[in-house]
DNA sequence: CGCAATTTGTTGATTACTCAACAAATCAAT
DNA sequence: ATTGATTTGTTGAGTAATCAACAAATTGCG
């Protein structure tokens, strides 16, 4: 992993910094690349040289945020649900601007399934589902069936503009996961 | 004044910034290129391309704020004391950290020479100071005591941390001025 | 619809920045 | 004082970013 050109780091935060910003704005359909060019100082090219264009460049972020978490999992594979959890929430706190316009009504439902795969993905990766007390139940359909409270308690929270702590939130739904996990 | 490169702003923004908030940190002289160039997020070989060297840096950004300063006095040459007295420290307020340090007892007395020299200046650009109850003083005493004035109000109120409020500042600074200007 | 205005994506020439490497100067500490 | 380590200031080759200009595509409005 040789490092990357300085410049090259510079442009790519300052591009995807000035996204983020835009689209607590407005519509995404409504952002020009201009926009971004002027919001993240640079010139209009620069954003080219990177990205085809602005649905690759908003891509590439989503596909970013979604192996960060992955990360997160692996660093976290031996934590319980809460702390592991917290993890998550922490991420999710420090890139909330990101997060809660992803998922707000007019977000990119492209991110929701995205984010949604990762969460059935990992749990997979966690272990055998089919433990204790869900022994004749279906693998698939648990895992979506958790997948998709994971997911929704963390829309709910954005959507609310995050009314509890991070803490508390990866506390209470790691406490809802241990307690149908055996 | 054709736009300078937009690299060119960017890299002496980030540098200028590093400095200041370096100073924050520790002493001038404890403070290498190296560690100006990492704070930046820029080359070392970057600063020189702008600066001869860390004293030049300095310099260049002393003479900036004063030069700001003094726009600031040409802008507001109609208002009052207590309205261009206010207009500065709303400049102080935003660059605390410059002027702080700045002034701050370690702080390079270069600056202090500079500042007071700047409204002694200014103190003449805005007309006749032998006026009114100051008539059979010297002119030079009265600027230079004014002067002193004024700059130590802004030295103790850095000092202090900012006790009180810029506006209260401006409005109290500028009624001491008033009521020995006639 | 049809036109004007905006936005897009690309180009080439130029410039600023990066990076690694270097010798010289300065610093620190025994 | 001598050594060893850090910092300085400079170099040259390579790369990314800038800017202006362009045609093509898209938008928006009367």
């Amino acid at each position: 992993m040789s490092k990357v050109d300085r410049r090259i780091a510079k442009s790519r935060v300052a591009i995807k910094k000035a996204v983020t910003e835009l689209m607590a704005e407005k519509s995404f359909d409504d952002i020009t690349i201009q926009d971004i060019a002027d919001r993240a100082d640079v010139n209009r090219g620069t954003i080219y040289l990177h990205y085809t264009d602005k649905y690759d460049l908003l891509d590439k972020m989503i596909e970013e945020h979604i192996e960060s978490l992955r990360e997160l999992c692996q660093s976290a594979s031996e934590m319980t649900f809460q702390e592991g959890n917290y993890v998550w929430y922490e991420y999710f706190e420090r890139n909330y601007l990101f997060f809660s316009t992803m998922l707000a009504s007019k977000g990119a439902p492209y991110f929701r399934s995205r984010f949604l795969n990762l969460v059935v993905e990992e749990f997979k990766a966690e272990g055998d589902v089919v433990v204790g007390q869900n022994h004749g139940l279906n693998e698939e359909v648990i895992l979506q069936f958790f997948g998709s409270a994971v997911v929704g308690a963390v829309e709910w929270w954005f959507k609310n503009g995050m009314p509890l702590p991070a803490r508390v939130m990866a506390e209470q739904t790691g406490a809802l996961l241990d307690r149908n996990f055996e």
